[in-house]
DNA sequence: CGTCTTTTTGAATACTGTCAATTTAAGTGG
DNA sequence: CCACTTAAATTGACAGTATTCAAAAAGACG
């Protein structure tokens, strides 16, 4: 495994939208108790990604975006719904992906808080994979349509908007390269690296986390069964490269996890 | 495998700009030998993808999108590269992908006349990926920043774009389940079946076809070794799905390809 | 005509998947 | 509170598939 590519995932998080602490009360307003000014809120200047200017959070402010809470299991938005609102993860984890016909599911991506889903609908106007909760969160409902204007009278905001996508269509890329070339172990850590990368920018410790999603959940991820994730984890524990228990990981050597990595290269 | 996923793939090809026969050589402007007005193109109505209005292609005359030829082996664009335009394939076939640090390469994705490369660059103001000609080749050279201008004039040309993109977020990810959940018979059968697919949409045989890419190509992009392509084509000849002779391939049994994407129901 | 590349095929190996049993944790209801 | 049920995770044994290594055949190109 190259460098290049190694960088490539770990610094290809899902769409971004930087840390996000939850929102205190008082930020409510209380004529609208589901909606928040953004200029009031504490994903001011982090929302929408790197570098929104001033005027453009001012102008968000118009979109007055629903903000919900979403209990663990339940689902956000299905494959086939209209597509009408891109979701800001405010707190919380979800998983996308669809159900194959024959009942398994596959597993498109992890969207912690500071993240955006739902790009994916733009195509057809209809979402393309779903959306479901695996803890209690709570999310920005952002109306698609509301940004699509915002974005003819504003270059910046477009641009913004165009940013994201694409970054999206890099982190699939990652995702590809990953579930072409790599071995279980690889894979494995370049899932706990990503995911380790992408709290660390949210504040989160980089080293210790709790896994929200099941061995099942991880391996469809990976294009991995179940019994190899669980069988990996158990040899990175033996490597001493993590201690685990259960959804419980704490990253004793973040080096020799990278180099899990780069060990591809015979 | 299920139905509603062999269709994703299938009706997943890469960003379409549906057929595009080249341009004859009166289209051309005299003074300016490289450039051709859009409304005075072949690829117009065509171009930029389902619906998109003739005021539209006016205003696209004033880009001049830039024709250029490029010769097989050339690369359009490189990792890396500013990222400035993004690419119409008029005629012949390119790669996209990038170069491992150990000196493997990745192919990312084929195109063909009328689609579109280089979408992956808005993210980062930089080319992800390489863009190089399997055979001679001619592109329509579209500047990204004319393609924004007027799409912040022209809600309509913004979708389209915005659609553009998403398209290639669903493409991506067809792969992705690709990779992660078939067996190499499958992903050849995935391959090809989706080749003749976008074959077919632009006015050629979709039972009959010349590969312009090797079996290391092939291999790379679906995440297997050339030696396991080889075999499973090896494979369908004897099952009668195919004729094949080298890169040539003529499909004898579509259905049967087809159940070869299904049969994974086990 | 000879060299180089691509493709095909064979044999052995390695890895992941499958099947099955066990352990642990988390609920559920008496 | 405990027995019971259910779901998640771990581990072992074995099977199946793709990879690796190697060699030969077939074109492509100078």
């Amino acid at each position: 495994m190259s460098l290049a590519m190694s960088l490539a995932i770990l610094d290809t998080p899902a769409v971004a939208l930087r840390f996000v602490p939850p929102p205190s009360a008082h930020a409510r307003t209380p004529v609208a108790p589901l909606k928040t000014l953004c200029s009031a809120c504490h994903l001011r200047e982090l929302c929408l990604p790197c570098g929104m200017a001033g005027s453009d959070v001012e102008r968000l402010d118009g979109l007055m975006f629903a903000q919900r809470r979403v209990k663990a299991g339940d689902t956000l938005y299905r494959e086939g719904d209209r597509f009408e609102f891109i979701y800001a993860v405010r707190g919380g984890t979800f998983k996308t992906g669809l159900e194959l016909a024959d009942g398994r599911e596959q597993v498109s991506g992890f969207y912690i808080g500071g993240e955006l889903m739902g790009l994916d609908g733009v195509a057809q106007g209809k979402h393309a994979s779903s959306a479901t909760a695996l803890e209690d969160a709570q999310i920005c409902a952002i109306p698609y349509a509301h940004l699509v204007q915002l974005s003819a009278a504003n270059a910046g905001m477009q641009h913004i908007v165009s940013r994201l996508m694409s970054r999206e269509i890099v982190r699939e890329h990652s995702l590809m390269m990953l579930l072409g070339s790599m071995s279980a172990e690889e894979r494995l850590a370049a899932f706990l690296l990503n995911f380790s990368q992408r709290l660390k920018a949210r504040g989160y410790s980089a080293g210790e986390f709790h896994l929200r999603m099941s061995r099942a959940e991880i391996g469809s991820y990976l294009g991995l069964k179940l019994e190899t994730v669980s069988r990996t984890f158990s040899a990175f524990q033996q490597q001493r490269l993590l201690e685990v228990d259960k959804r419980h990981i704490r990253i004793t050597d973040m080096g020799g996890l990278s180099r899990a990595l780069e060990s591809r290269m015979h």
